[in-house]
DNA sequence: TTATCTGCAAACGCTTTGCATCGGA
DNA sequence: TCCGATGCAAAGCGTTTGCAGATAA
């Protein structure tokens, strides 16, 4: 339950959290701030866009979320989950699963890195095949 | 030489591009656009602001440079080249690199991406230890 | 009860776009 | 010569911030 993850990161438990972390997880994939929203207001809840943004910055540093994507445009925000890959193109920001196309598992987290992580993941880096196909 | 790799790439070799591919290369690391325009007048070099997106986004678009990072703040910017690991920081969006535990070879290129992959890397997510310190 | 979060709106900064001019091939 | 890049400025859009009121613990 979302409520509990929330719980478990040291943060209060409230609605607009619950109802971010609930339309992540519906969503799937990896929606921008704005679909987030969008995806929070088709349930019926109402929360403002920075709310929207406050929480989603919460959970990020809770480790219950993470920013995914490096593309133009908005950001992508994915729940922390298992390891997997993704494609992101570096024209439309166009994040993408990627099937692992085996199953060798990732270097361990370094161990020199002062910090935490909380996600770790292969990104492909390039450009999708309908802006290859956009560019004449 | 970097006019080779625009010409290489399809591109006119232009003075903004080779000011911003070089100022790419001699800062180093993951500077954003604007830390690259600050790069090129050092140089005494003159470029616009917009001349500098301009070129940044072709040279994505032709795969000499990658967009790096997800996280808040301007975009960040790198030559690909060799693959290597990155650690992301979610609330800063510090980019850090990461040298890698072993040379265990990453996954082939899903071959089922319809699209053209640049480089490929590890990106570690999280908080860095200066955030994590500063969180109260 | 109290520290914290929500919500609204406005400000902010990064990025893109339009158009006239300049320059590479 | 011709197509495309540059440069300036201004618009666009995603994101953040400030503050008063509401709420979880």
């Amino acid at each position: 339950m979302s409520e509990d993850r929330i719980r478990g990161a040291g943060l209060k438990v409230t609605r607009a959290r619950i109802a971010v972390l609930q339309a992540l997880g519906e969503l799937g994939g990896h929606p921008t701030a704005d679909q987030v929203l969008a995806g929070i207001s088709a349930t019926g809840a109402t929360v403002s866009r920075a709310t929207v943004f406050n929480a989603l910055d919460d959970l990020t540093g809770a480790g219950l979320v993470v920013r995914a994507g490096a593309g133009p445009g908005a950001a992508r925000y994915e729940i922390t989950g298992e390891t997997h890959h993704h494609f992101v193109c570096g024209r439309c920001g166009k994040v993408a699963d990627v099937v692992p196309p085996d199953d060798r598992p990732l270097p361990a987290d370094p161990g020199e890195i002062h910090g935490r992580v909380d996600d770790t993941q292969i990104v492909y880096h390039g450009v999708c095949g309908d802006c290859l196909a956009a560019e004449v």
